[in-house]
DNA sequence: TTTATAGATGCAAATATTTTGCAATTAAAT
DNA sequence: ATTTAATTGCAAAATATTTGCATCTATAAA
């Protein structure tokens, strides 16, 4: 886990540092948005120290690289899952108990270019969200 | 227009005070996504005097009745433009301009929910946002 | 290895944003 | 007109975010 955060970081062109290994591990294990401050909150709690200014810094050049996305809804920073899907989201965010998943669906782009299309739009990148019940959650 | 503000406040149970009608006239004006220091600001420069806490929390209770929304992408707020269409909003914003349109697509949301249950999801909301250039824009 | 250096971090402090408590005011129902 | 619950303004507190600068460190070159 810990090395594959580092090829992470190393992909991306960026520094393999103790800071950024910390809060790329912090969104992992959270698994759902985390603001600055809940992240800088977890690190303290479980792994070790790290500066609260640090944390806005790392965490604004992850999603300059496309590597952490800002939950709509929420404003937490989750850690994108996908390769490859730059410019089209789908989160799946639990009202319960707040996880967050994320997705692509082609097919759903190509209606909403449509959409966009018919108002006279030139569509060029698409955000959802949709919020519900994940399947832990309605089964309990 | 005032008018229609003020009856607009009160079919929602509200009462119809100089503070929301200018909040409300602000962010007809604005015809974009506007934060509530953007809403303070413009309110300030045109037609009178307002508090800024007044404004956070004249906009608060708006969204609480889903008489405004927050806009994804940039946070600020705007005027819900649709009746009877609570639960499913596309918002289409140019990137140029800031005008943000609203519109509701009944495919569109079924699409959305057929891919939350394929998840495992039971659906409650859905937002969408599509980012592109407006017909003013793109054609200039 | 060691060294040089651009980039990253920590710390302190400045700004900006948001919330809270309370007294004064006001819309609307009687 | 009077009453009253809701709304507003003001001051201040609490939070969140940004900035400047000195120090440190991951990397690449020697």
């Amino acid at each position: 886990m810990q090395h594959s955060v580092s090829s992470l970081l190393k992909q991306h062109g960026l520094r393999d540092t103790q800071s950024r290994r910390l809060v790329l591990h912090a969104l992992v294990k959270g698994n759902k948005p985390l603001s600055q401050k809940e992240v800088y909150e977890t690190i303290k709690r479980t792994d070790g120290s790290i500066n609260l200014v640090t944390v806005y810094r790392i965490l604004e050049k992850l999603e300059e690289l496309g590597m952490v996305h800002r939950h709509l809804s929420s404003g937490g920073f989750v850690l994108c899952s996908l390769e490859g899907h730059a410019g089209h989201h789908v989160f799946l965010s639990c009202q319960d108990c707040g996880k967050v998943e994320e997705c692509a669906d082609p097919e759903l782009c190509r209606h909403e270019d449509r959409i966009a299309r018919s108002a006279g739009f030139i569509p060029k990148t698409h955000l959802s969200e949709l919020l519900g019940l994940c399947s832990s959650c309605h089964t309990r």
